[in-house]
DNA sequence: CCTTGACTTAGAGCTTACTCTAACAAATAT
DNA sequence: ATATTTGTTAGAGTAAGCTCTAAGTCAAGG
């Protein structure tokens, strides 16, 4: 009744699912990249659980950090918490949060197109330097070449 | 006479050229990262000058790291140094540095794939989010949503 | 019962990759 | 003449992002 598809997960198996260290992640909670979770109440000392959507959303803001997002800006990204309170308030100044997110996402998807530029050229070089080592390789008159 | 096109660059220049700083450069030198380039002789301090190759070479190496590959396996890949002596002499054990240079850019060029697979993922979850986000934006009729 | 895994705060330690300063020398440019 | 740039070695400092330990508590499962 909880979760959706009543699936709660705790922080290590968030960290299983994840590849995302318990550390790491209590780390990242700390430094307000990741909302506080829900919290087991009563005595059972307090205890995070994850639902499916927590889960998505550690993979998203993951995904974001693993592609170059600053700690510090993911922090920007998430600082105002959910778009709408526990009894469906809207929080203040929502356009502005919107509009700060957009921004972050804008700069960032900026700096992915960049990425995917490079990593082609890269990919592009380090493949000439291949195939050119393996044509040494196969080759027997060996050419006087001075190179790397 | 001495380099190709007579142009040879100073450290400064090659800083410039390639937007990485001096003390990086002589960094990188130390560790091993990028070959000893020729020094000017005499009177002249010794003075550090590189040519169009060598500058390509700084670049394909800057191209490697800032792709993700470890400064120590940069240092790998260089090891060896130049694949012919200044006499057109192969050094030795030539075919295992040209193996082993493969498997270096083999392991790079897989890491790449991975990034861009990743690069995408990321960008079409950042995308649809922004596109979310858009719609809030402009929406009056705000459905409830507990969301992120 | 005992291991395992959860919790807390605080803080130390680590890795990677720079980045810069000191302190001195020598050559070039204005 | 002076400022800039280059050179050297050696070493300190910085920043990001973890990673782990200590030292204590609590609760569930075999």
């Amino acid at each position: 009744m909880k979760g959706d598809k009543n699936l709660m997960y705790s922080i290590g198996e968030v960290s299983k699912l994840t590849g995302i260290s318990t550390y790491t992640l209590r780390y990242y909670e700390k430094m307000g990249l990741l909302p506080n979770p829900y919290r087991m109440d009563g005595k059972q000392n307090g205890i995070r659980q994850y639902n499916d959507q927590d889960l998505r959303f550690i993979q998203f803001i993951y995904g974001l950090k693993q592609t170059g997002m600053k700690l510090k800006d993911i922090a920007l990204f998430v600082e105002d918490g959910c778009l709408l309170t526990q009894n469906n308030q809207e929080i203040d100044g929502i356009q502005d949060v919107l509009h700060k997110r957009i921004e972050l996402l804008n700069k960032h998807v900026n700096l992915l197109e960049q990425q995917l530029e490079q990593l082609e050229n890269v990919m592009t070089l380090a493949n000439e330097k291949r195939s050119f080592y393996s044509v040494m390789l196969n080759e027997q008159t060996s050419k006087p070449v001075k190179t790397f």
